[in-house]
Parts: structure tokens; sequence; C-alpha cells
DNA sequence: AATGAATGAGAATTCATTCAT
DNA sequence: TATGAATGAATTCTCATTCAT
């Protein structure tokens, strides 16, 4: 018998769920095991939650609550498009390191196995990125630090891509793999390298001569 | 009874697995359902595959198997590297169409949820790409179509996230639906949209002033 | 759903058990025929006992646990060896019609079959028994009631032996009928004349000459 | 495609079911794999036995039919009791070296697993060796080499009692371990000692004084 | 309100048996 | 006649969910 409870063992509760669904995938996680792990009773977790899949959202919502507040903080200076950019990229690397299991448990939902629910948690969860992104290319469109032929939305999809891959790049067992199957088996120590690389491809990623491109269409 | 499995029977069993595997995952896709909507009785699929993980690694090959012949025809001309992205984009577009399944079953192994052969499957897969790309932008750059500045391996890599992030974006349910959310509601079916602006992404991603650029370091 | 399971059900359980492992053997045995015998779900089953190899040995525990708690009873007197075996055979019919299943269970392990536990479960089981009349034994020769050049453990053993096979002749279906095969068809219900005639056996199997004897060496 | 089955695949299909089946047991044993290793088809093993069942009573009827072969040889001569006791002892020793699989095939039907057709398998298999076996002592009796008091098939059960167990002793996994725990680690390479010991233990059990025993009724 | 034991439907896997070739 | 691939019922074991205490 507990009291009420406190907000405290509530988060344990979802980082302990968080830990579980990253780990095995909302099918293989088991529940009895997150209570067992998280100290309390099936009893409560079902008090609290109508059954696993309501329990998995909610893991999934602070995980993606999380997420977004680091980038929050990350985004209201008000620099440069590419200094902006470099701070992104730092921010993604130190948070994959250190929030392992929230970046697993968003990959978790974009594969079709939780696709019941997928495309609501989209809107919720990208709507606030793709603003952001779009926004900071808008406005440097304006500025004219970027080229005006340029649809900003696409351009914010193509960078948060990137953004994403890298993620996961840290984070899943399969994409740390495929990092070193393309960089090298010491990529994973080489976070500087990535950065400047990374700030290069968003730079000028192919720099095809003005000619040529004229000439494509 | 029936008469020996026939190679089209093969076959079909292993789509109606990719099927299943694709839109359920690994866990919660059912083998007697398979079984079942292939037509032949567990018993066969248990006489061909040792368990339900083998039966999944062979429906995984598969799809990457046809995935892997896609992109080698692609890959096999000789063009400029801006042409053969171009190239290589549309293929992306259309067997994204065509092979849903096989795309989503690849990012069900991405997915922690099968972290176990993931690692010895990333070698496998990604290795013909990583060294067809990796290739394709060191020739490039030998030919002074690129800026010789940076690392081949990292900018195939980065180019292959960027390829891979859209095969999801018309395929996953989630992913499909944040790529409503950052491009519009329309964005899949504006594929010559996506087309050019991602040419132009490559192009020069964000251009900034050299000046600026010389500045940062 | 049933309130918490109490001793008595516990102990229900493994008797539903030992009754279908004494019947069937392991292999045959159905642990949701047993469940479902013993009126509990097979959820518990598996809650109280890892697999049903882990439920077998616990049946198997209980059977022999209660044999051993007969056989000590019996053993506690201080009498002569003839005597004590009297009291033992007596002992043995009465167990033997009282708890059947707990010798087929016993029988079973015995057989090829179950080979993977039987090893260790020998040590555990027989090492009482085995001391126990090994010790009758050499206090019978000590105190002279008895021939002096013998080997204590080989006698105490043959003196087991034949106290398990009339175990069996009892209980299995097969040596009952091998009973009745040697003995004659009433021999099931004349146990005055078979403790007779053991005990016989017992004071001087094949009474030899012992010019006889001393000739054989 | 082969002609008829030979005399000796027969035999050979027979051997391979005595092998697998006193390992596994009836029922974990496997009949494709019997037919496998014995390199037939599964198809001519149902042609010729009815089913599982069916083949596992051949193989049984082929196991018990050596055995009594080998009783039969060593039955024939027309010594004294005790030479004849010596005789088989060393038989049953010699055989349950060479044969372990058969014995472990008999103690198989044994166990109350194979209750179905145990009772009239004993009948069957059980008939010549207590005839003999009573034949013997009952010739004895009437020699004036065994006191006259006894009864003959009693004594007979008595005896192959202590035969069986001794089979037993050195081919199942359990009873070989029991033989340790009782007579010591090295008792399975001491065989002299245990035709010894056996032939004394015939010869007179428990040495009782003739008073005690007048005094016991 | 919290507990956690009990439930039992559901899923993977095995294998005796059939029968088209 | 022999083959052995296919069948699918049967069996073990898991775990989300319930509800008596």
């Amino acid at each position: 018998m507990q009291k009420k409870l406190t907000e405290e063992k509530m988060v344990e509760i979802l980082e302990t769920g968080i830990g579980e669904f990253a780990e095995k995938g909302l099918s293989r996680a088991n529940i009895n095991v997150i209570a067992k792990k998280a100290g309390i009773s099936v009893g409560v977790l079902y008090k609290y939650y109508a059954d696993k899949e309501a329990f998995f959202l909610a893991c999934l919502k602070r995980s993606v609550g999380v997420l977004e507040a680091v980038l929050k903080e990350v985004v209201e200076s008000d620099d440069k498009l590419l200094v902006r950019a470099e701070k992104i990229i730092r921010a993604v690397q130190n948070y994959a390191r250190t929030h392992k299991n929230y970046i697993n448990m968003y990959n978790e939902i974009t594969s079709g196995s939780s696709s019941k629910f997928a495309p609501l948690l989209a809107a919720e969860i990208e709507n606030l990125t793709a603003r952001t992104y779009t926004g900071f290319i808008a406005k440097a469109m304006e500025d004219g630090d970027i080229r005006r032929d340029i649809n900003p939305r696409l351009f914010a999809f193509f960078f948060d891509n990137l953004l994403t891959m890298l993620q996961f790049s840290y984070c899943s067992d399969y994409y740390r793999e495929r990092f070193k199957v393309f960089c090298g088996a010491d990529i994973l120590d080489e976070d500087e390298k990535v950065v400047t690389e990374l700030l290069k491809f968003l730079e000028s990623a192919f720099t095809f001569s003005r000619s040529e491109i004229v000439h494509r269409r």
C-alpha cells in the first residue's frame, strides 16, 4: 500500500516504460515487468492508463516533450542560419548520447508496427519542429543569406531529415552499425568531424557550376 | 495435401510475410496468419524456415535484394553526379510507390526491437550503397565537379540519409504524415516538386556567402 | 479470478500433476489438462513453476518426500535385521496400495526418457535409503546376526532392489501383470504370502551346502 | 525408389527405432527422424506398421526376442542352481553392456506411460522367464539342493527381480547413478565383485539362526 | 486506493499421418 | 510401390487485464 503517487513516482514509471519500450518495442515490452521495475503494482498502472497502448503513448509523449524542450532552448537565439544549424547539430549529438531511450522510443513509432496512432502523433510531434525550421529558412531567405528560389518547407524537411537520421545513427543498434559502414569504425567517437562535414554539406552539398544547373532544365 | 511448393509459391509466401511484417512488425505478426494468407499450412513454413526469426530474415533479405537490384540499375550509367542524383531520387520515388512493404520491412529492423540481428544486417545491407555513393562523390571530387575539402564517406552518408528518409516518407504511416506536416497536405502527389527541391538542396543547401564561410572558422 | 492459492490448493495441484505424470509420463502429460483438473488456470501453474519440467520435478520431489517420510518412521525402531525387514516389506506393501501414483512417478524417472535430470536426482533420492540399509546390514554383521564375509553396500543394494521391484509390482500396469505371470493370478491379494516368502528368500535364498560353496571358488 | 525391403533393411529399421525409443521414450521419439536415420521414407514405415504405436511394439518385440534368445542359450545347460545363477548373472552383465538399448526399451514399457499395452505384453514377455526360473527352482528343491518349504514361483520372481534391477543398473541413466550411490563410484567397473556378492546374497542373504526363524512365527 | 495473484485467450512450434507423384 | 512434402491438430508457454482483498 502506498500513498497517492507523487509527481516523481509518475516520472519514474514513465522513464521505466520508456526504457523498456525503447529496448523491446511496444509489443515485446511487458507491462508486468515495467510495473515491477518501477516498483509499483500493475494495478496502479492500470488506474492511470487505460491499457498498454495508452501507457505507451504517455511514455512517447514524455520523451518527445523532453526532446522539444531541448530544441526550444537551442532555437531561441537569434543567430544566423549556419550558426543555428551548428548549435542544433551539437545539441542533437549531445541529446542522442544522453537520451538514447527517448530517440529509440521515437524511432519505434515510425516503424509500421505502431501504425495505428502514428498518423495522429505525427501532427502533434512534428508541428513545432516543422514550423521552427521553416521559419528559420524563410527568415534567412528574406535576409538574403540563402538563395531565394527554394521552397522553405521542403528545405526544412530535408534539414530535419538529416538531423533525424543523425540521431538514429547514434542510438539505434542498426543505424549505429550503418554509420560505421558508411563513415568508418571510429565515427562514433569523432563528433567534431561529423559537425564539420555536415555543416559543409549544408553549406553547399554538391557545388555544381551555375551553368550546369541552368543547362539541366 | 498439396503438391511440392513451386518457385512462385515460395515467392508468394515471402511476399505475404513481407506484407505482414511490414504492417505489424516482427513480434506482432502472426505466423499462423501468414501461413493462412499464403494458402499454406504452418508446417511447410517451418519446414523451410527454422523459426519465426529465420523466416523474418528471409523476408528481409528478399526485400533488400530487390531494392539493391533497383539501385544497381540506376547506378550503372556514367552520368555527372547531379544527373545521377536525379535518377536515384526518381528511382526511390518510384520504388517507394511500388514496394511500400519492402521499405517498411527495412524500417522495421532499424527500430530497436529487432536489435538482435540488426548489427550483422547493417554490414550486409548497407555496404553496397555506401561504397557506391562514396565512389560517386570521390569521382566527382576528382573531376572537379565538387569542392575538394570534403570527406566523401560522410557526404555519401548524408546523401543516403536524405534518400532513406525520403523512402520512409512515402511508405510509413508516421513518416507520411510527417511529410505532410512539413511540406503540405498535397506533397505526396507532387513528386516533381520534391525532385526539384531536393536537387536544389543538394546543389547548395544553404548558400552562404563565401566570406561568411571563411569567417566561421 | 480466485483468491490466493492456499496451501491445500498447492498440494492439490501437485497431486493432480503426480496423477497425470504417473499415468502418462512426462511428455504425454498435458499441462493444460493438469491445470483444468486441478481447477486452476495454466497461468498460475506457470507462475509457480518455470516450465513443465520444473513442475514435473516439483511433483517428483513431493512423491519422493512422502516416501522417505514413511521409510524413516519404519526405520527408527531398533529391531533385529529380520524384524526390520519384515516391517519394511509390510510398509512397502501398504504404501504401494495407498500411493500408487507416487511410485509410478518414481518409476517414470528411472526410464531413459527423463535422463536429463535423472543422474542428479538419483544422488538426492537414493542416498538416504542407501545409507540406512547399509547401516542396518553393517550393524547386523557386527552383531554376528549375519555372515561377515559380505559387502554391506552391495547387500543393501540387492535388498533395495527387491523392495523396489516389489513396489512396482503392486503399482505399474506392466509389473502387476508380470507379478501375476510369475506368482499366480491371485498374488495381488496374498500379501501375507508375499511377506513370508520374501523373508524366507532373505533368510536363505538358495541354501547351498557349505561344501558346495567352498568348492565354488 | 527402392525395391522391396530386404530382411536386413527391416532389421535396420527396427534397430533404429529401438535406438530412438530407448533414448527418448515412446512419445518423444520422432517417426520422421527414425525414418531418416534408417534411410527410408516415412511412407514405407507406415506401409509396414499401422501407426507409431504398432512400430513401437514391433521394436519392443524384437528387443525382447533377442533377450530371450540369449537367456535360452544360458539356460540350456544342466548345471546346479548356483552355477546356473552365476552363468545367468554374467550373461546379464554382458548383455546389458552390449544391448543397452534393448534394456532401456524394456524399461520404457514398464513405466506407466505405456500402460495401454503393458498388461498384454507382460504375459507374452515374462512367461518364458517365469517358467524357466520356476522350473529351475522346483528342480533344485526336488534334488534337495534347496530347502523345501518355499514357493518356487515367488522365489523365481525374486530372483528375476534381482536380475532385472541389475540390468537396469547397467543401462538406465538413473539406475546407473543409483548403483553408484549404493555401491561406490567404481561399481560399474567391478563386474566380478558384483557377481561374487550377488551369488553370496543368493546363497544366504541374511543368515539368521534357525532358532530365530522358528521363533518368528 | 493499492496490490498482485489469477485468468485465459493467443501465439510459436512440433510431428504423426496422409496422399499426390 | 516408394517417396517425402504438406497438413493441421495439439501443446507449451506468455502476458495484458481483471478484481478480491
